[in-house]
DNA sequence: AGTCCAACATACGCAGCCGTATTGACAGGC
DNA sequence: GCCTGTCAATACGGCTGCGTATGTTGGACT
């Protein structure tokens, strides 16, 4: 009853599902319910279809998790990419790094889910990567504050390991962790910035504590 | 054939399965598998039996789980205690924690399968205890070192964070961590207790530099 | 109008895990 | 020597997920 357009063209009743679609909905599984949450049955049923429609997009389970990671890498790397287009200080890099932190709570779930999967290979690799460009951009804007590549490398391992910690914290003791609108929040931001960026002798720390105030009020 | 004693005197060739011992193999596969690898036909086999002993000594697998979760609280309970009786000041507390991040791979993976499950909720207690009292500890340690408790708790956050970050980062990005022997190891250590320690008006700095590498060098 | 094909649905066998029920081995107390 | 309690093996049913084989449907094409 329900008319389909084979070639996708438009919206219908039934949009017809594409592998796309089902990467999509393979991330939301993983990021409720783990990696173990990417089930093709159940998945179906979410979509509302069975898995008859499945194995006809994918060969097995194993290649839909392929291209729910790669659809996952892609996505986390333009997100970096984003981020790193607006801020244009490699300052705000670091600010907007930290004060993010308390945005996507679906990103890090995915980010913890597979990180914890990733005694498998293939996941592994894909992790890696991301975690690789992440503090790659990091190194990069310490690097543009003026430090050697060893210090900048130092600085940015320091950061980024905050910055995963504190994800973690958030999720493990979220009664200690301050509401986004709570003053606490801001003025725990503002000691971790003034914490996690190396006091440059040649520059005022009046400068610093601006334009981290500027960022924050964001 | 092999001859068992019941009530558990003494050594034999099977040493009549405990509780305890189920409880342990579960932890363990926590570790290397995550949650999902306490199942109780594979964990019987592991232990050379079958499930009939599983379900004379637990009603079903959640209250293997329950068991296993608080001894693994009851152990990290301990360490912390032990940890804390070793380290006398809080200046080498603090220490001891970040030098410590590459020991025990197997507590860490423990506690990032157990992070990632923390949705159901009866496993989120026992996550949120555990790491309130290391989080506790940290802000003791930082009070103990003249620091308001505000001050301190915030220091403790941000040293706690690291942690926990590093422990993911080592994971994550095992090329970029450097071992343990290589000297990039203790300098990063060296890097990581100057950015963790307030900067206290009233001491000299060189006692800090001096008290990080006597405790690194152990 | 008839054919073809993409995109499903349906039905099946298989394996792994859970939990139960039943039975069996072995030791110690009497 | 029998009885009882402890700890374990075996056997079973049920559920869930994987993968395959085959049926069905509606639209595109000619």
């Amino acid at each position: 009853m329900p008319a389909t357009t084979p070639v996708d063209s438009g919206r219908s009743d039934r949009p017809s599902l594409n592998a796309d679609a089902w990467a999509a909905a393979a991330l939301d599984a993983i990021a409720e319910k783990g990696l173990d949450g990417v089930a093709v049955e159940p998945l179906a049923r979410s979509l509302g279809v069975t898995k008859g429609s499945f194995y006809w997009h994918f060969a097995n389970r194993e290649a839909l998790l392929a291209r729910a990671l790669e659809r996952w890498e892609a996505q986390e790397t333009d997100d970096l990419f984003e981020h790193a287009a607006r801020a244009t200080t490699p300052l705000e890099r670091v600010q907007r790094l930290i004060s993010g932190v308390n945005a996507s709570k679906r990103a890090s779930r995915i980010y913890q889910a597979l990180s914890c999967a990733s005694d498998d290979p293939a996941i592994a690799d894909y992790v890696r990567r991301v975690s690789e460009r992440s503090l790659n951009f990091l190194i990069e804007s310490y690097a543009a504050l003026g430090l050697s590549t060893h210090d900048a490398r130092q600085w940015a391992l320091l950061t980024y390991s905050v910055y995963l910690g504190t994800l973690q914290i958030r999720r493990d003791l979220p009664d200690e962790w301050p509401a986004a609108k709570q003053p606490a929040f801001k003025e725990y931001i503002d000691f971790l910035m003034d914490a996690l960026l190396p006091r440059l002798q040649h520059d005022a720390p009046s400068s610093l504590s601006e334009a981290t105030a500027a960022a924050a009020a964001k």
